[in-house]
DNA sequence: TATGAATGAGCTTTCATTCAT
DNA sequence: TATGAATGAAAGCTCATTCAT
């Protein structure tokens, strides 16, 4: 597309870079981005550390490379479930955070250091305007397909609620990124735990809207104790304040 | 009441220490563990990079002396909701979970240091050996108080379900790690959030179990969609592999 | 010989290396070991602290492979010596103890560092294996040389007196380590030293020895006093402890 | 004698000192100057670190002032030595030497760093001055009492063959300086080694005096040898350059 | 294009020394 | 007099980065 011929040497230059890029991907993948140097990742990729130079500006770059492409990627699945006739919107919400997870999962320098927005340092000259604006994006297309799916009552009440669907998400990203688990073994078993747990979530909080609407019907024990217990809840925040 | 008089130099000495303390806390929280520098703790706490050395063995030692006491205070706060007869089990939860979202808060370098088990190092002759075990005790409790309340099923599947506990608090606290908020305000703001998102997935495995028992009743059109939707769930993990 | 043709990179390779170990040695040997810098190193050798480790693991390193190819070379020169057919016992000895001398004073770190046990540490898992090695052999080839002219009595008598020479070469090296006259004018001055010195002390021996064996000719005046007072030596021994 | 009383404070203060002093002697002695930290003198002699400071200037006044005291013990035993009647000047000698030996393998710290030049700096105002005059003395007391035995030929023979006597000394210092045997038994092993090394040299000298005035008798074979040899003694001497 | 050579900034840690009480 | 608190200088070493070929 781009060129009908390529040199040879373009070939090899495009093949170094690449070689490059696959290096630094999968050690940032495995060890983070602080504790891999650009030596590694250089004899990982076979050829001088001098090199990466001549196709990434600094380390930095290098990750900002890295990340763009896997998160284009990524909101391309997005959009091609939400677009998916075929799906109910519970359907296209399990889909597209099945495809989160396994993004998260699969590229977990990307969890700490672009969605950590510390680390991509916002004090220089748009340094990751790209990838911000792709991260944003990512966001705004989870919150909308959580939207469709919980009955729109006060627009407050239901963004509390969708929130509960994003701690759940998060918790699972937090929880199983430092798995030394194979991916696939992993995702194979902890995909059935993520739909299980946006079903409960997302069958809790209708139930909880029920009560909400009808507030006499369904209750538990445990649920009216905690009713009662709700009238010195404050003071309970207040006083478990246990460290100096 | 420790001490009636403390001279000037014990007063100031007690405080470069505490301040040297929160300087480390804050800034391994915000950045993690292997970047923060001594001189930038050191400056931090207003001091120099070698006053630290009066108090704190090195590096590791600072982290540790900084975790061990928070987590004991945090098990005793926990152990004595446990104990309290006041509180049915869904309060008690509640009330556990409160104190552990609010420790999170307040310690944050603990997070990522200590609950990431990468941080501490497992090749080292038990490097963090109190600290570790803290950490699965304080698990343990949580668990606990988690199980009493979901009815025994099969313990494959309680287990599963009292995951989407956790996924939840460590979602809530990954959200909220890093906010700016102070914290006060922030737990204020927060904590109903976590008593809904808890209430919910209490909700939610309570009504599954239902759905499991009796299965025909109260399934809603989504559900029954994804019911449908299940036979080609593998092949669709199969077919999201959308990274090489 | 060793190769047609060098890249100017490999030379300036070549000799930047070569002016590390030259300064390293230099230094090693007026300051000692541990008294010496990296940083100190380098800038003799005119290149940064970091370059050495390009070429040197750590200081340790450097020491060691400072020390070990002269090591091997004066071996080589010790065999090569007692082989030669030409030369008489003596002749060998005076000959071997050239070379010791020029070896020491024209690497004189070698003195302080390897002939001094304590700076090669022992404690570490065989840390100068290889230096230690050939420092033995290199002595035990100096005990066979002088065993070689100094004819058998009791191996007592023989063991004491071969002592003395090692005295006389510990000390001529000693005197002039430190000497900051140009090697080859001093070794010109001194090797005839080294040589009066060494037949002094066989000339002695041998005199020693045929007074023990007929004890009542040639004895000086002196001698005889010193036989005399030799009645209370131990009580002086213990009288001359002057120091606390 | 200095004063007739002293207050308690005053006695007090001296105890300091003395404890001070006395720490700082043993540690120099037992690990060098470089090694022993202010710190470890402190808790030797049980006081804080910065009480040193009252009584020293600094680390290096600190070893100079430990040091001046035993040298001029060691002068007073020179010069007693010297002027006993009872004994001839090869008695003298052997007395000296022995005095001297005790002297440096007791005080391990003013070997290294008194003795070489290098360690005691003299580019600072007067740095060492009385150490240094005292260092002067001890070697002409030596000097002068080995010149009162060997028979006055050419000043040039005699300041050479005398030489012979300083490199057995120093020898014998170097060898033993860090051996790890406890002083007193070490003592009582080498004394004797000294004694004995003295006489051999005094004997080979005395016999290489006779030889010289009187060239043909008592040749041995070895020496004729060695006369041979001679003719190609310097050819060997640029032979022997072995190291680039 | 590619690389080996070289470096400056910076890391953790130690130590002699000064400050303030 | 005596001391705990605090510090600057400097150690060995690593790393991202630039230079020269």
């Amino acid at each position: 597309m781009e060129s009908i011929k390529k040199s040879k040497q373009e070939l090899r230059s495009e093949e170094t870079k690449r070689s490059i890029a696959e290096a630094a991907g999968n050690l940032f993948t495995e060890r983070g981005y602080d504790t891999v140097t650009m030596r590694e990742i250089a004899k990982e990729a076979n050829c001088s550390h001098t090199t990466i130079y001549l196709y990434f500006k600094d380390k930095e770059a290098l990750l900002e490379q890295l990340a763009i492409p896997p998160l284009q990627t990524l909101e391309a699945a997005f959009l091609s479930v939400m677009n998916e006739k075929s799906l109910d919107p519970t359907g296209k919400l399990l889909e597209i955070s099945r495809h989160f997870l396994r993004f998260c999962l699969s590229h977990k320098s990307m969890v700490t250091v672009i969605f950590n927005v510390k680390s991509v340092r916002v004090d220089e000259v748009n340094p990751a305007g790209e990838v911000n604006q792709l991260r944003n994006r990512l966001f705004s297309h989870l919150t909308e397909s959580v939207n469709r799916i919980i009955p729109a009552e006060t627009s407050e009440a239901r963004i509390n609620h969708s929130r509960v669907y994003f701690f759940v998400m998060n918790g699972m990203v937090s929880t199983y990124l430092n798995s030394e688990e194979p991916l696939e073994p992993l995702l194979e078993r902890i995909i059935p735990l993520l739909d299980q747990s946006i079903e409960i979530v997302l069958l809790g909080i209708k139930h909880k809207l029920e009560q909400v609407q009808n507030p006499l019907k369904g209750q538990t024990k445990g649920q009216k104790d905690k009713e009662k217990s709700k009238k010195d809840k404050k003071q309970k925040v207040k006083k478990s304040k246990i460290e100096g």
